[in-house]
This record gives structure tokens, sequence and C-alpha cells, in this order.
DNA sequence: ATAGGTGCAAACAGTTTGCATGTAT
DNA sequence: ATACATGCAAACTGTTTGCACCTAT
């Protein structure tokens, strides 16, 4: 059988994408970092983005964000319990700090609530101010 | 050119998948709207669903409910300003009513807030009890 | 030398679309 | 009669996987 690897080698690759994807302070899709990733390494195949980062997701160093309808993005984990502001106009999503503790008073009674996602819509202050469209 | 009907038909198809949408109290995915629909019109195609369920939310009737990483889900609407909760267990997704408009304020300065999503996650009453399974 | 990693292409799942046929009006 | 609806299959998109080749250790 093939298993999961008992060690973890350290590739152009990877140090691309981890790189990316600690540079960029918000939540990126696939499609985002692979982009971005090939800059560095210009042969960077998607299957190896996904592979990566579900690697990166495993070790507990990413964090998948899922917004519905849309691919799933990834952040560096550890930053905090916090929400997601998504732009309308530029699709990019934001981190949000603080919470509000009380939803999980929202569930009628007999509903066990052990997590909660909270996420904003809206125009964030680039698309509002016209800056880059 | 093709263009968006000018009329509606009663069909049986229609009548089947409005049917089972009116009947449950919860969104329904695409899957489950076939599956129970088939019930009343055998042969019901699932293109169908996709097609009919995309007019009736155009229409207003339906309203689509995602949830990261899922397949979205559909539940009639003008039921009021609410939010949903997930059940890990069975994986059914139930309406929670209420809200709390402080989430707005969350935001950080400079972003626009226009919408936002509450989701709750855990197990329902059903699951809870042992009920079924 | 060898366990892992990579890139490519094939395989998949969910969704959309073209088209010939069926049917409500 | 005719415009709209349906079912099937093909096409698409996002994601996963098999495999031969490459490379960090």
């Amino acid at each position: 059988m093939k298993g999961v690897p008992v060690q973890r080698r350290h590739t152009r690759q990877r140090a691309a994408i981890r790189a990316v994807l600690e540079a960029a302070h918000r939540p990126l899709s696939i499609g985002e970092v692979l982009e971005l990733a090939q800059r560095a390494v210009p042969g960077l195949g998607i299957a190896t983005v996904y592979r990566t980062v579900g690697a990166l997701v495993e070790e507990g160093f990413l964090t998948g964000v899922e917004i519905g309808g849309e691919p799933a993005r990834y952040e560096v984990s550890g930053r905090g319990h916090h929400h997601h502001f998504r732009c309308r106009r530029c699709l990019r999503v934001f981190e949000v700090d603080g919470c509000l503790p009380e939803v999980q008073r929202l569930a009628p009674s007999g509903f066990l609530v052990e997590d909660h996602e909270i996420l904003l819509f809206g125009v964030c202050p680039d698309c509002n101010s016209g800056k880059k469209r």
C-alpha cells in the first residue's frame, strides 16, 4: 500500500507555495496559489499545488476557508479565531478579527453547537474608493 | 436567439419539484430534490431538476443556501431573515431563526458591509439523542 | 540507493448545455 | 400549431489519482 510519507522533503515547489501563502495576508484559492507560485517555479503543475496545499493543511500549517459556491481558499493557520469578509467587486476575501460569542445561542434548544462561521459580504476599501476599480 | 421563456408551463416534474421543496422544512440539495421528486415522477432527469430549480430561484420562489465545500441547497423563499445549522452527523441543514445585527460591526472601518451569513455547525437533536443513529 | 515529490494525462463529481422529442397551451 | 419543457448525452469546471520520471536525502 501507498500510505502517508514518513518524511517531508524540501523542494522548490513546496517552498514557493508556502512563500506565496505566507506573503498573502488573505486566503488564496488554488488558482491564485498556482499563478503566484509559478512566478518562482514556472513549470509548476496544478496537481502539485493541490497535493502540497492538502499536505500543508494536514500538517496544520494551513487552514481551509470555504465560502459557499466558490472554490476553497487557504490561509496560514494560527492567527486565532476570526472570520471573513468577501468583496463583491474584486472577489477577494479578507480576514475579520473579532467574533460574537452569542452566535452559539442562536440555535434552538436541542441543537448542540460545536463551531460557527460568520461571513460578511460587501465592498472592500480599495474597491469602495474607486482605487483599483 | 433562444432567450428566456415568456411563459411558464405547468408540468408534472415542475409540480413535483415544487411540492418536494415545500414539504421539506429545510434546504435541500439538487440530489435530494431529484431523489424525492422521482417518487412522483420516476423518469425525472437531473438536468430538469437543475433547470427547474434555477428557474424557481429566478422567479424568487426559491433561495439558494450555500455552505462552503458542499453542493448548494435550496429552500422556499419568504421565511424572513434567518441563518442555518448544519449537523455533522446526518449532514442535514436546518433553519435558525434570529440574528445578531452587530455582526455588521465586525468589519474593519473602510469595509462596506451589505450582507452577512451565519453558519452553525454541530449535532442536531435527532442525532444527539441517538434516535436515527 | 531510495523514499518521496513532480508533471502529465486520465479519471471523477457536480453542473451546464445542445438537440431531438414530448407536451401544455 | 407552436412555444416551452424534458431527457439524454456531450461538454465543462474543479479536484483527485495513476504512473513514469525526477530529486532531496
